[in-house]
DNA sequence: CATAATAGCTGACTTTAGTCAGACATTATG
DNA sequence: CATAATGTCTGACTAAAGTCAGCTATTATG
């Protein structure tokens, strides 16, 4: 750690520091202090458990019963007692209660927008931010099975296939690949994983059946800001986890040597390479792994 | 501005809100409320007007001089007229004052270094922390005119040689080119001016005189995390401003077409080409302004 | 089933932050 | 040189945040 990069990381520090308060600031002025605000915008973003929102907030109790009180009696809330443990409450919003969340998500998309705007080079900037917030909150990912036709999902697949089109020397055509049917990487036959941090995917890797015992491991991507935090082998071991779920027995996946951490971490992970087993034009190496 | 970009801001604020406000209660564990911490850390930072630590932190008259009187009966600090002006006052820590700013600094210092150093890849969230730090304060770039041997010019020089030699297609080698002496770019040859960000130099522009009216624009370079925001240009404009000043009536500098960029601003800033002036090895184009 | 642990609520506080009017000394300006 | 403007200080206030002990209701556990 060099003198220079404290200095660095303050600077940063500072930076956000104010950007943060003006934010807050900002929140100010729907008559609300900003603990009843961030109260309002905990629920709204899904947390309805109060002591998670406690948590979350990190608020005394009696903090937090007070706020809680105070935005029933504006009307912008209900709580009522969790259906599985009567001691834990669950607080709602009202309809009035939506409409105040969405004044203060418009206040936050204003200041994003105009901030990206100024910016010269705002794509830059929204992957630098990834980059950090993804470094800063990284225990924080988490991995879902979802449909691939998903938005999210697909979200993921384009940037797979942009990357790889960018990478391969011969370029890249989805069409000209064995492009498994949806069918295939959904329960009965197969599945498909997202990686998804505070809400947003950043990685996705497919498992695809056909009802036997063999199955494939298809379209492993990490977005490059959530790289080298060991995301790739996480979506490997669940997605092995899902095959192994689905009674499957052996795992074959095929990759291009323009992948060379990919090839590192199948190696790693003790999948063994084998003979070309199908005819698409991109590979060139071919792994397999018995569960 | 697309709801995706929306949500990859929102991501990233919501990381930096955690990360800032641990920031902040870290400075909590010594028994002084936050407002108090960031006014010594203000003055240890070398922010002595009281004025301007209340610019700084946003800070009402009333309640500034309330903290600096609790300062001052805890030891840590002592205020005196200032100088000039006998309305305003400056605030010097002691050597109590001293210590607890270094306790504050040394907090800091701990978290930037277990974040960096939990991070995969540390120098690739630096370049995303300077780009977000300046994409947001970027109006607080300040030009400086200093010594070019000082160490953040030297700093700034060394990045220059080390993009020079990764983007020329023959490299670079500073020992090859016609490096000009230290006092070429000072007073009353000539200047080195440095663009800095919240106290960390961006960029530099040396003006290499002889003393007579023909001068040379040297070492033009901006960090690349604050390209785009029309540095080069305000780099450019002090440094032919600091060139009259010296009653200097004729710019000329040279360049590699390997520097689009720079080809660009010189044209658009009304540099005229002109035939080469030098045998350094390096420059493929010559320019020349008559101020 | 007695006891401990948990989740939230209430009352009675304290601390911190922030506001505002007016006082005072000093400096700038017509 | 009178007047305005500036920078700081003080007193008197309010709002917001946070703390803590003790209460109730519920659930977990030996």
């Amino acid at each position: 750690m060099t003198p220079d990069s404290t200095a660095r990381f303050r600077r940063f520090a500072r930076a956000v520091t104010a950007e943060v308060g003006a934010l807050d600031s900002s929140f100010l002025g729907r008559g609300r202090p900003l603990g009843a605000a961030r109260v309002v915008n905990a629920i709204g973003a899904g947390r309805t458990d109060v002591a998670e929102i406690r948590a979350y907030l990190g608020l005394d109790s009696g903090l937090m019963s007070r706020l809680l009180r105070s935005l029933e009696e504006e009307g912008l809330i209900t709580t009522e007692p969790h259906p599985d443990d009567a001691r834990r409450r669950v607080a709602r919003l009202t309809e009035a209660g939506r409409r105040e969340f969405s004044a203060y998500e418009e206040i936050s998309d204003a200041r994003a927008a105009s901030l990206l705007a100024r910016s010269p080079n705002a794509d830059a900037l929204l992957r630098a931010m990834d980059l950090v917030a993804l470094s800063l909150g990284r225990d924080r990912i988490a991995i879902e099975v979802v449909d691939p036709r998903s938005e999210p999902a697909r979200a993921c697949l384009e940037a797979y296939y942009a990357e790889l089109a960018r990478r391969l020397k011969t370029g890249f055509d989805v069409k000209l690949s064995c492009d498994p049917e949806a069918e295939a990487m959904i329960r009965p036959r197969g599945a498909f994983l997202l990686a998804i941090a505070d809400g947003l995917p950043v990685g996705c890797v497919g498992l695809k059946g056909s009802g036997g015992p063999v199955a494939e491991i298809k379209r492993l991507w990490i977005d490059p800001a959530a790289r080298g935090f060991g995301l790739a082998r996480r979506l490997m071991e669940a997605v092995e986890a899902a095959a192994r779920d689905l009674s499957i027995a052996v795992l074959r996946l095929d990759t291009n040597s323009a992948l060379p951490e990919a090839l590192a971490l199948y190696r790693k992970a003790g999948w063994v390479e084998i003979d070309r087993f199908n005819d698409d034009p991109y590979p060139d190496h071919f792994f397999e792994k018995v569960l």
